[in-house]
DNA sequence: GCCAACGTTGGC
DNA sequence: GCCAACGTTGGC
């Protein structure tokens, strides 16, 4: 079991909004980062822990706790003419964006980024990590631990 | 809106 | 394979 760090815009899907969907779950479409891809392709399992964090806002921080909620599987949006993630390069016969599903379990305070940079225990979280813009990123289980225990 | 930092693209 | 130009991210 590990656990990771997932960006998103609260403009375009909070907490709240993966909340008030049904089964609490949103796949995580939209990614067009190899890396992070790679992360829920070959190595994000269901059960995996996610802290949920709300990035490009007025608050950033972590929001919410959830959790993976499926294999990797195609993202649709690559095959979309209309959608702003819309890869003509992709095939579907061997998709290039893949993603998982995300499971919110818990909205949670704000744990914001300020109050991230302030605790000497998370000095090297890679989300605080300078020049990062990486929108998965694994997290540490102590330092998934340590974030629970501050949020109890 | 600014801009630092980083990823991607494409000419060579 | 190098690297300059360009695009994007994301905090401020």
């Amino acid at each position: 079991m590990r656990y990771w760090l997932m960006k998103s815009e609260p403009d375009e899907c909070s907490i709240d909004d993966v909340l008030l969907r049904p089964g609490r779950v949103v796949p995580w479409f939209g990614v067009r980062n190899y890396q992070a891809r790679n992360f829920m392709r070959d190595v994000m399992k269901p059960g995996d822990g996610v802290l949920f964090y709300h990035s490009s806002c007025a608050q950033p921080g972590i929001a919410g706790i959830a959790e993976v909620a499926s294999a990797p599987y195609a993202d649709e949006t690559q095959f979309d003419p209309q959608s702003p993630y819309f890869d003509a390069a992709s095939r579907r016969e061997s998709p290039r964006w893949i993603l998982i599903d995300v499971r919110a379990l818990r909205k949670t305070r704000l744990l914001s980024l300020e109050d991230l940079r302030s605790d000497p225990a998370l000095l090297d979280m890679l989300v605080l990590k300078r020049g990062n813009r990486l929108s998965i990123t694994p997290v540490d289980t102590n330092h998934w631990h340590h974030i629970l225990k501050t949020l109890a």
